[in-house]
RNA sequence: GCAGGGGUACUCAAGUGGACGAAGAGGCAGGCCUCAGGAGCCUGUGGCUUAGUGCCUUCCUGGGUUCGAAUCCCAGCCCCUGCACCA
C-alpha cells in the first residue's frame, strides 16, 4: 500500500479485463424476465467529472443489483454530440484563443502524457467531429475504469449516420401527428456572425446568463413625431412627470408603419432585426429636443423633456419616462436637475422644473407615497453616480411593487387592481389605440454582451421557427396517462413532472447552426440538442446490428423503423427495398419486443423540467402505451467542499482522476453513500479518507477469514442474528432505491457489528474462522457497489464464478432473534454502568457482582407491556384488574404495587421490549470471561433471588444490579 | 412572485408520534493495540448532580393538539433549486 488511499487500480482493471472477456454484461434476449435501464448519454464537449458519475453509479448500482435478482439486465451507453458547444470549442481553438487552448490542453492531459501530443490533439480540435471523437472515447475508458456494467457493443453518437435517419423518421412521425409548428421566435444573435448564438458563444456566458426580456414602448407625441420610450413597467404611465433623453446622443428619425418614431440609433438597428419594416428618415439630436414638451399617451398630459445621464441609448430605445414616486433613478435625476445641473447648459426654465411634482400611482403597504424617495433617502442616495445603489434600491421596489402594488385612484379604469395583473392590460389598452409597442432586449447579470467573435449580441426574431408543440393539449393528457402508470422515486418529484406537463408549451426545436441532424422536410435547420434525445433508448437496440456489421447505415429507410419499432409493414418488401437480410429484420423486431420498454431511467433532478418530460411526451407520441417508460428514478446534484463545482472556481475534479487518486470502489462507495437521493451531495476530501479506512477493513476482514470449526455460542448467534437483520433491511432498502440506506446497513453497520463481535470474543483465535461463515453473503450483498474489491474477495475464498452475476443473498428470518440482540444490549449498557462506577469510586475493583432480576419481574413487565400494547394506556386500577389472576400477583403484590406505580407516573419510562429472564442469564454467565477480562478481577452472576445483600433488589429485567467490591 | 425542497448538537448527516440526549460519520479529549500498521479499536463530548441515578435545558422561532412531539396542526423567520432553448 503506497500513497493516501489503498491502492486497488490493479485489481480493478484485472476484474475490468476479465468481466470484458467473459462478456457477461453484453446483454442479449433470452428466457429469462428483462431489465432495461438506461442513463442519459453524456455529452462529448470535454472530460466528465465526479458530479456526472453521480448519477451513472447509481444507476450502476441498480443494474448490478437486478442482474444479481436473477433478470437478464441491459445497460448501454452511447454518446451526445448535438449542438453548438462542441461548434463553439473548434471554433475558439481555430481562432487562436490561448484560454480555451489552455483548458483543452488540460483536459486533454488527464488521458495523454506526451505534451507533444496533447498539443497534436488539440490542433486536431479545429474540426468540431474531432472533438465529438476524441472525448467520446475517452469517456468510455472512464467508464469502464469505475466499473460500470454496460454492454458497450450498443454504443453510438447523435452524429452518426443511422442514427440521423433514426431521428429524421421521428421528426417526421411528430409531423404526420401534427407536433410539429412554425411560428416566430426571439433569439440571441450576433450582429457580426450574423447568426443565433448561444451561452457557449458569449464571452462570459456562463458567468453573465445572458437571456431574452421584452420592452414596452411607449409613444410620447411630439409635433408629427413620438418619442418611444421604453420600459419594463408601462402601468406607472400615470405617474409620468417627464422624459428623458441622454443629452449628447443624437437620435435617427425612422419610418415605421406609417409613423415616424425618435429612438437612439442602436434601438433602430436592433427594430429592423425584429421583424420591423423600417426606414431612417432623419435625425436629431437630443438637445434640440431637451426643455421642450411633448404629451404623454395615458392621459394627454404636456410634459417637460429633459436630459440624464442614466439614459443608455444602447438599453431598448435610448428614450426613458419618468416616474419619480416610484423609480429611484428618475427621482435621483430630478434632484440633480432641481439643484442646477444642466439648467444653464440647455436653458432649462427654472420655474418649469419646479413645478414638477412627483405623483404617487402604487400602493404597497411597506412604504408611503413615494417610496422611490424614501428608498433613496433610506440609503442616503445624491447622485446619479450612485449607480450600483441604484440599481439595488430599484430592483426592491420593483419586485415589492409589482408583486404587492395596487394600483391607486388616479389610475383611471385600473384604479384598485394588482400591479401584477395591470401590466399587460395597461399595455393592451394602449397598443389598442396604437400608442404602444414592444421591443426584445438582452438582459444579463453584467453587460456588455459580446459574441465570442467580438461582435454585438442583440435580439433578432425569426419569422420561420419550427416548434415541437408541447402545448398541445391532447398530447399534454397523453403524457399525464403515462406519468400516472409510470414509478417516480423517489415520489416527491412527481409533482415537479405534474407541473412540467402543465408549463410545457411550443418548444423551437431547431436552430440555424450546430452539429447534429437536419430537419428532414426543412434542411437549412438542425435539430436541437434535447430534441434528438427523446427516444433514443430504442436505438440501442439496433446499433448493435450496425456495429456487428449486419445492416449499413445507408439501409435505414423509414420501413425498417417502423418495422421495427411499430411493427408495420412486411418483412418481405422491406428486404427488397432495402436490402436488409429478412432474419435480421426479424431479429430486431423480435429484441426490440423483449427489451422494450425503459424499465428504469436514472438521472439527475435537473433533468424533469426538460429532457425527461420530452422523453414522457416523445414516447407516448411514437409508441403504443406498452412501450411507454415504466420508471424513473433520480439524485440530486453534487458540489465539492461546500461550493460549486465550475471551470471559474477550478475546483472541477475530473472523473479520470478518481482511479489514480483514490480508487473506483472507493468513488463508487462515497458518491452513493455520502448523501441520499434527494440532498446535494457535498464531495468531501476528509469524509473521502474515513469511507477509505473503512473499505480498507472491509477488505482486511475478509482478506483473513479462514474455513475452520468453531464453537456454538449466544454472542455467535447474536452476530448471525444481527447480520440477517441487516441483508433484510438492506435489501428492503435497495428494493425501494434508497442507496444510502443501504449502503449504511449493509457495509457500516455490518462493520460496526463485526468490530463489535471482535472485541466481545474472548477467543480471538475463533475470530477468522467464524466470519467465514459470513463472508459469502456478506461479499454478495456489497458487489452491486464495491464490485472490485467484492470480485476480488470472492475468488480469494476459492469461487471460480464472478460474484457480479451471482444470486443477491436472502436472510434467513429464522436466525434473526431479538432477544438474544437484545440480551447482547443489555450486556453492553451493563458494561457501560459498571464504568461509569468504577469512575466514580476511583478504585480498581476487587470482585464484580451482578444480579439478574427475579423471574417475577420478567412476568410482570412482559405482562405489563402487553397491556399498554393493547390499549396504549396505563391507568393503575385498570391494569390491576389485568393481572389480578397472574401468579406473579398473587406472590409480590407488594412489589407490584411499587413498581406498577413507577411506571404509572411516567410511561414513558416503560421499555418495549422485554428479554425471558433464562436467556439473559445465560447470556451474562457467557459474558462473564469477557467482563473479567475488561475490568482485570472476577465476576459473579448471581440471581436475584439467591442474593444476601439488599442492592440486589435493584435488578430488573435488561438491567442487572451491579455491586463492585 | 410561482413551483418544489429544506432548517437536527462544534461540523456533515439520519430520524417524521413512545425504546430519543436523538443513527452514522467528522472534529476534539483521553485510553488501547503494536505490524491485517502512515491504519484499526474503545471511552467521553448540553448543564448540574449521582454507585450505574436524578433533575433541568435542547432538534429555526412562537403558539396549539396529545398521557407523550424533532416528528402532527397553525402562524412567522431564514436558506437552497427550477421557471426553459443551456446540455
Amino acid at each position: 500500500m503506497i500513497g493516501e488511499y489503498m491502492q486497488t487500480i490493479e485489481i480493478e482493471r484485472k476484474w475490468q479485463e476479465e468481466w470484458k472477456k467473459a462478456k457477461i454484461f453484453e446483454a442479449e434476449p433470452d428466457k429469462r424476465k428483462k431489465f432495461f435501464i438506461t442513463v442519459p448519454y453524456p455529452y462529448t464537449s470535454g472530460p466528465l467529472h465526479i458530479g456526472h458519475g453521480r448519477s451513472y453509479t447509481n444507476g450502476d448500482i441498480f443494474a448490478r443489483y437486478m442482474r444479481m435478482l436473477g433478470y437478464n439486465v441491459l445497460f448501454p451507453m452511447a454518446f451526445h454530440i448535438t449542438g453548438t458547444p462542441i461548434l463553439s470549442i473548434s471554433m475558439r481553438i481555430a481562432n487562436n484563443e490561448k484560454e480555451t487552448i489552455n483548458l483543452f490542453k488540460e483536459y486533454v492531459s488527464l488521458y495523454e502524457n506526451d505534451p507533444k501530443k496533447v498539443k497534436k490533439i488539440v490542433e486536431s480540435f479545429k474540426e468540431p467531429w474531432n472533438v465529438a471523437n476524441y472525448f467520446a472515447e475517452k469517456m468510455m475508458d472512464d467508464f469502464k475504469s469505475i466499473g460500470y456494467s454496460i454492454d458497450w457493443r450498443r454504443r453510438f453518437t447523435t452524429g452518426d449516420k443511422a442514427y440521423k435517419a433514426f431521428v429524421q423518421w421521428q421528426f417526421r412521425k411528430l409531423k404526420e401527428s401534427g407536433y410539429l409548428i412554425k411560428g416566430s421566435y426571439p433569439v440571441l444573435f450576433c450582429i457580426n456572425c450574423n447568426n443565433a448564438v448561444g451561452e457557449d458563444d458569449i464571452k462570459g456566458g456562463d458567468v453573465i446568463k445572458p437571456g431574452i426580456c421584452e420592452f414596452y414602448l411607449l409613444k410620447f407625441k411630439f409635433d408629427d413625431l413620438y418619442l418611444v420610450a421604453a420600459t419594463l413597467r408601462p402601468e406607472t404611465i400615470f405617474g409620468v412627470t417627464n422624459l428623458w433623453l441622454n443629452p449628447s446622443a443624437t437620435y435617427k428619425i425612422i419610418q415605421i408603419d406609417g409613423e415616424k418614431w425618435v429612438v437612439s440609433e442602436e434601438a433602430a438597428f436592433k427594430l429592423s432585426k425584429q421583424n420591423k419594416e423600417l426606414k431612417e428618415i432623419g435625425e436629431i439630436k437630443a438637445s434640440e429636443l431637451i426643455g421642450k414638451y411633448c404629451i404623454e399617451p395615458m392621459n394627454k398630459n404636456k410634459i417637460l423633456i429633459l436630459p440624464a445621464e442614466f439614459v443608455d441609448t444602447s438599453q431598448a430605445t435610448g428614450v426613458v419616462y419618468s416616474v419619480p414616486s416610484h423609480a429611484p433613478f428618475d427621482y435621483i435625476g430630478l434632484v440633480e436637475i432641481w439643484n442646477g445641473k444642466f439648467v444653464d447648459e440647455f436653458k432649462l426654465n427654472i420655474n418649469e422644473i419646479k413645478s414638477i411634482k412627483p405623483i404617487s400611482l402604487i400602493k404597497v403597504k411597506e412604504f408611503g407615497d413615494h417610496p422611490a424617495i424614501e428608498l433613496c433617502e433610506r440609503e442616503g442616495i445624491k447622485q446619479v453616480r450612485e449607480k450600483d445603489k441604484l440599481e439595488k434600491v430599484t430592483q426592491e421596489l420593483y419586485k415589492l411593487e409589482f408583486y404587492n402594488g395596487i394600483l391607486k385612484e388616479n389610475c383611471g379604469k385600473f384604479a384598485g387592481k394588482k400591479v401584477f395583473d395591470a401590466k399587460e392590460e395597461v399595455f393592451s389598452y394602449l397598443y389598442s389605440m396604437k400608442l404602444a409597442d414592444k421591443m426584445y432586449e438582452v438582459s444579463a447579470i453584467e453587460k456588455p454582451v459580446v459574441c465570442r467573435c467580438g461582435g454585438n449580441v442583440i435580439v433578432s426574431v425569426i419569422s420561420d421557427q419550427w416548434f415541437i408543440d408541447y402545448g398541445n393539449e391532447e398530447w399534454k393528457n397523453k403524457a399525464r396517462v403515462c406519468l400516472d402508470r409510470m414509478g417516480i422515486v423517489p415520489e416527491i418529484y412527481r409533482k415537479l413532472f405534474e407541473d412540467t406537463i402543465a408549463w410545457l408549451h411550443e418548444r423551437p426545436c431547431a436552430r440555424r447552426r450546430g452539429l447534429g441532424t437536419p430537419l428532414p422536410f426543412d434542411s437549412n435547420w438542425i435539430i436541437e440538442s434535447l430534441s434528438d434525445s427523446t427516444i433514443y433508448m430504442c436505438f440501442y437496440i439496433i446499433s448493435k446490428y450496425i456495429n456487428e456489421g449486419k445492416i449499413r447505415a445507408e439501409q435505414f429507410e423509414d420501413k425498417v423503423f417502423d418495422y421495427v419499432f411499430l411493427g408495420k409493414g412486411e418483412v418481405e418488401d422491406i428486404e427488397e427495398d432495402t436490402g436488409i437480410n429478412r432474419e435480421i429484420l426479424k431479429a430486431m423486431r423480435k429484441e426490440f419486443e423483449y427489451w422494450y420498454p425503459v424499465d428504469q431511467r436514472h438521472t439527475a433532478v435537473g433533468h424533469i423540467s426538460n429532457h425527461l418530460t420530452f422523453y414522457i411526451f416523445n414516447h407516448v407520441a411514437i409508441f403504443p402505451s406498452d412501450k411507454w417508460p415504466k420508471k424513473i428514478t433520480l439524485n440530486e446534484m453534487l458540489i465539492r467542499e461546500g461550493r460549486k463545482m465550475s471551470k471559474s472556481y477550478g475546483n472541477v475534479l475530473p472523473l479520470a482522476e478518481i482511479p489514480k487518486k483514490y480508487s473506483a470502489d472507493l468513488y463508487r462507495l462515497y458518491v452513493s453513500y455520502a448523501a441520499d437521493l434527494t440532498s446535494t451531495l457535498d464531495w468531501r476530501e476528509n469524509d473521502i479518507k474515513n469511507v477509505a479506512g473503512k473499505i480498507e477493513r472491509f477488505y482486511n476482514i475478509l482478506a483473513h477469514v479462514k474455513k475452520g470449526k468453531f464453537r456454538k455460542s449466544m454472542l455467535k448467534r447474536w452476530l448471525i442474528s444481527r447480520f440477517n437483520r441487516k441483508i433484510k433491511m438492506a435489501d428492503e432498502c435497495i428494493k425501494s432505491f434508497k442507496i444510502r440506506d443501504y449502503i449504511q446497513h449493509a457495509f457500516f453497520d455490518v462493520l460496526n457489528d463485526i468490530n463489535h463481535f471482535e472485541r466481545r470474543e474472548t477467543d480471538k483465535k475463533e475470530v477468522n474462522r467464524f466470519l467465514y461463515s459470513i463472508a459469502d453473503e456478506w461479499i454478495r450483498l456489497m458487489s452491486p457497489v464495491i464490485p472490485h474489491l467484492c470480485e476480488e474477495l470472492w475468488h480469494s475464498l476459492g469461487k471460480k464464478s464472478f460474484v457480479s452475476i451471482e444470486k443477491w443473498p436472502s436472510a434467513n428470518d429464522k436466525l434473526i432473534d431479538d432477544k438474544i440482540e437484545l440480551a447482547e444490549e443489555t450486556i453492553m449498557n451493563t458494561h457501560a454502568d459498571i464504568v461509569q462506577i468504577i469512575e466514580l469510586i476511583k478504585k480498581q475493583p476487587k470482585k464484580i457482582n451482578l444480579f439478574i432480576a427475579s423471574e417475577w419481574k420478567f412476568k410482570f413487565l412482559n405482562k405489563l407491556i402487553k397491556i399498554f400494547n393493547e390499549n396504549k394506556k396505563i391507568d393503575f386500577n385498570f391494569i390491576m384488574e389485568k393481572i389480578k389472576e397472574e401468579d406473579f400477583w398473587k406472590e409480590k403484590k407488594e412489589d407490584v404495587i411499587v413498581l406498577l406505580k413507577k411506571f404509572v407516573k411516567e410511561p414513558g419510562k416503560l421499555p418495549s421490549i422485554i428479554n425471558e429472564r433464562n436467556i439473559e442469564l445465560k447470556a451474562f454467565l457467557e459474558a462473564k470471561n469477557f467482563f473479567e477480562n475488561e475490568f482485570k478481577c472476577s465476576v459473579e452472576i448471581i440471581k436475584e433471588e439467591k442474593a444476601t445483600i439488599e442492592k440486589a433488589r435493584q435488578a430488573m429485567p435488561g438491567k442487572p444490579a451491579i455491586y463492585v467490591e
